[in-house]
DNA sequence: CATGAATGAGCATTCATTCAT
DNA sequence: AATGAATGAATGCTCATTCAT
């Protein structure tokens, strides 16, 4: 590849990128707006305020869109929540900060979640599988990876007792993603005393 | 209303109320197989061996079919639960009778949790609220006062600690619900180990 | 045919004749509220309260209901009219009652009118000729061939002077049926104003 | 907005309204075919010779494309005669003029008033009322106005006699578009001798 | 890179009609 | 005589996708 082209090729992937993200964001913004079975290309084309078209020339496919967009959005969580996680020492202390940061990513980018959660619980593969009966390369993948990670190692220095830490792991997503999904809760106990509360909650399950 | 009257309408309504029942079951299957987004009137049709108008003589609606399909699998897994909940007698034995009765009805009707699953996360209200963001007047209400009932008599009678009912509650469904969701925990531990280590994980957590 | 038979057969075509009344009421009533294009026949049962399938029962063809209702309107508003006609003596008393009569039935009964002119301007033969361009068999028919009547006896004797007694017929049914169908004229002029106004229309031009 | 923007949406308005005045010909087409009850969208696009879905891409509605039609063919109507009434000077002259020239539209675009017919006579507002019971906004209203302000002028310069102008021309009305909806006429008076004897007619009538 | 035009398949729904009861 | 159940075709409409420009 020539400089020329390298600089043209460049400046091309950078407006496209840019287009990318723009398409993307009018994605989450459908999304939230009138959910996965509505969104269809019109009306997020709608929302990014360009024509349908473009949308097919930027992602192959519908569900190219939505699996670029689910990355994305799996990506920007796992970066905000380990990131917050290696800041910490213990393994108690991971833990804390691990179900507290991913509590906190949910508050201040709830449109995010809705998205991950649309497209999770309604894009299917080519075969018909669901996305959240696969579960694999996703958000649960790194983080579950980390968590199990923090509870195996807390076993092996003995800040935590013994148990299945798979079990526990899933326990504790189950816990921090039921928050998200049920709006009675949230009308009840807000999302700091809910974080509090859950850490007392695991750290008593989990210690020795 | 006479006798006569009583029979023929009784018939009547029973053949309606068994056709009502295989389109329920036919969306069972559909939503299973295909998900909720592709599950047209015409795939459940094709299932039930009916055709496409039989299902809108039946229900107003294709949204109606859902809901009285949601309502219909709602009320079977409350029933299935509570019925086992309600042979103990301690909190702490109804806790264990209601995480396991919770996975065993999700173990041996898969295909109906999924069907909920998909109604739940796809269905909107004709304002475009999602169902997962109402969880008024379903499973939540019935299951999930029950489980808040049993932890704050559990904590009356000295059988729990001190913990706000409504997280550790809402903790239970969401680690309960997501070993259904997760087929990568499925694969490690299965249904009556994962039962066993959850009901320890919360007598820890709730114990006094 | 035994006397049995024919009692009985006339108490059944007396019952099957009160069916079809019922249903060509309801036909009218719907055409009044919904118009002929959305005049299902299961709007029509619902109106009548009974089932679709007894309309289907007592007439061969949703045409075949929408024919006999037409001519049963047909009829009704021939006779009303002529009865009125046959009562005066002079061409000109004639014409007059003629207009008076015609304007008075549609003022009497605007419901007969709206469903007359909703089958008129909707139905169609097997070949797709609308009626409004067969007018043979019509009320058109019977009224107009009097109308011509009256018209020439009245150039024979002297009362009325030359014109074409089709163009001039025609016109007076085309000047009728325009305030039936024209609602700016009603809110300005009322039924009896317009009449008699009418009336002297017709007198200056058709007198000597 | 700059010249090239100019050329470029006015090609791109061009090309939209050519497709839009050929769907609009070919429901011309089909509402003198097979009427306004059976012309589906489906019907229109086979005799358009395009797809079903362009219809619905350049009209929001088959609503929407029927009331552009109407509103069309009465412009056509409304230009023609007005046009012609114009250039006559007397009141005398323009009421001849007005009722030649209604008639001569009707005769050299027959398929135009056909098509008229069937709106006017099936069309419904979202609230069911007919648009023949409307007749605001619609030729009616220019072309009445045309004619209820010649007879008014007539009358106060002395040519006409006194009579209701509303009741007068709502009558010429009514004889004109007659001649159009029935066909027993037609077969016995050809469209000059018919417009020469409804103008002796309405001078008769409306003479001081 | 971007658009608007266009397609054809699919959607939920309604329809006239038939038929067993 | 009358019903409710059932069908299959047709309806208006939306969709993802393609393509010339």
């Amino acid at each position: 590849m020539t400089e020329e082209q390298t600089k043209a090729s460049g400046k091309q992937s950078f407006i496209a990128e840019a287009r990318r993200e723009q398409i993307m964001n009018a994605a989450i913004q459908t999304l939230n707006e009138i959910g996965y079975v509505k969104a269809s290309l019109a009306q997020i084309a709608k929302r990014a305020g360009i024509s349908t078209g473009l949308i097919s020339y930027h992602f192959s496919d519908k569900s190219d869109l939505m699996n670029h967009l689910l990355m994305n959005l799996v990506e920007k969580s796992a970066t905000y929540i380990l990131e917050r996680v290696h800041r910490t020492e213990t393994a108690t202390a991971k833990l804390s900060a691990f179900i507290d940061a991913s509590l906190a990513y949910q508050g201040t980018q709830p449109m995010h979640f809705t998205a991950l959660v649309e497209i999770v619980f309604n894009a299917r593969t080519p075969d018909n599988t669901p996305y959240y009966k696969l579960e694999d390369e996703l958000e649960e993948d790194i983080l579950l990876c980390e968590l199990i990670q923090i509870l195996r190692t807390g076993q092996e220095q003995g800040e935590f007792g013994t148990f299945n830490v798979y079990v526990m792991a899933n326990s504790i997503q189950g816990a921090i993603g039921e928050y998200m999904s049920s709006s009675s809760i949230r009308d009840k106990v807000d999302l700091e005393a809910y974080s509090k509360e859950l850490i007392q909650t695991f750290e008593k399950a989990t210690k020795a």
